[in-house]
DNA sequence: GCGAGCACTTACCGACTGGTAAGTAAGCGC
DNA sequence: GCGCTTACTTACCAGTCGGTAAGTGCTCGC
């Protein structure tokens, strides 16, 4: 009993972690129950289907997501960097939750079954694009304009994280230490440059 | 005789297609078979194994792209606008490469086992950061430096490239076609603001 | 101390996977 | 017209997929 929510969240954790290395088709519940050290039916008795598992995967990536989107800042410029800081910040240390949230753009219409496709990242953009409008240089951007300049940002942050197993392939992993090191001041240098 | 080679290059395209929007586990031999109108055993016949149909769609991708890297101009600045622009359009024509490459990203070490992981983009990448190091304000830039300039560029583009279907789903095929118009513009203007 | 409920297992299932073996039909050199 | 190659098929295989059914064993309320 004390022990069944960890195991569901340890569950969770490892599936998060197998089906953002390896895709939904990647993985089958046989995996993550391997790295557990359980049967399948064990993650079936929790979750029922592979797909409810992976809703709820979803599902706390979402979660996770919609609780930055606090940033404070006196001006809208201010505000922006401040949110965009955050988001760096998060899909620096959370590199699982971006390449999930990468798979889901690619694969599109997979979903958690509640919507139709990016249920999480259409009020996350919004939300940008309102911030951006805001500032003095888009005041009056059209949408399109706003949209095509936020989702340069989320992509130019998304790509490299989840590039992380390929460019310490490439590089080598000391390379790529100092490359993480140096990537949020290169981002904010970019940010800044388009505000 | 003179099918065969149309029918190679069909299932090669094929495919490719299906491979980009459902990645290598999303998608069987019978899929593809099916959508051509014939039995797996005709791909198997032609390519010997999944894999291998999988490796000459990737060398199709790579082909394409380093195609792309003579890019002409009288400054480094130049060369380099040149050249995204190129890469701009071909990303924006060819969506299904963007995909796959994003995919092979991800997925990392599938590869075509000729090498370990990347072997399209790194001397892509190289190429890369040498022009930009070419520039006047880049000249002195570390390796490390570069290199993050030039990934936030390209993730700029491949993420917004790689999200069409779901962007159409979200703001409507109509505006996603807008935006599709005002994006080279736009990614330019970003590629200007760092240089 | 006993029944209930929970966590999990073993034993299956039909469908599908990539791949092999063997054959059929058509085209071509000679 | 014969033999060979090419393009493809049907038939089949062992293995794995997600999922069902029916337990087993442990804990806790009472």
């Amino acid at each position: 009993m004390t022990e069944s929510k960890d195991t569901k969240t340890q569950m969770r954790a490892v599936a998060a972690r197998l089906f953002a290395e390896r895709g939904y088709y990647g993985v089958s519940l046989a995996n993550i129950a391997a790295e557990l050290g359980l049967t399948k039916q064990a993650l079936i008795h929790h979750f029922a289907t592979k797909d409810r598992l992976y809703a709820e995967v979803l599902t706390g990536v979402s979660n996770r997501i919609s609780q930055l989107s606090d940033a404070t800042g006196a001006t809208p410029e201010a505000q922006l960097e401040s949110f965009f800081d955050g988001f760096c910040a998060y899909a620096i240390s959370h590199p699982t939750d971006t390449r999930l949230l990468l798979r889901e753009l690619l694969d599109n219409k997979h979903s958690t079954g509640q919507q139709g496709a990016d249920w999480y990242l259409e009020p996350f953009l919004r939300g940008l694009i309102r911030r951006l409008q805001a500032t003095s240089r888009w005041r009056d951007a059209p949408d399109p304009q706003a949209l095509a300049i936020c989702y340069q940002l989320l992509g130019a942050l998304s790509y490299f994280v989840a590039s992380q197993a390929a460019l310490k392939q490439i590089i080598g992993a000391a390379h790529y230490s100092e490359l993480q090191d140096i990537f949020p001041g290169e981002f904010r240098r970019t940010l800044r440059a388009l505000l």
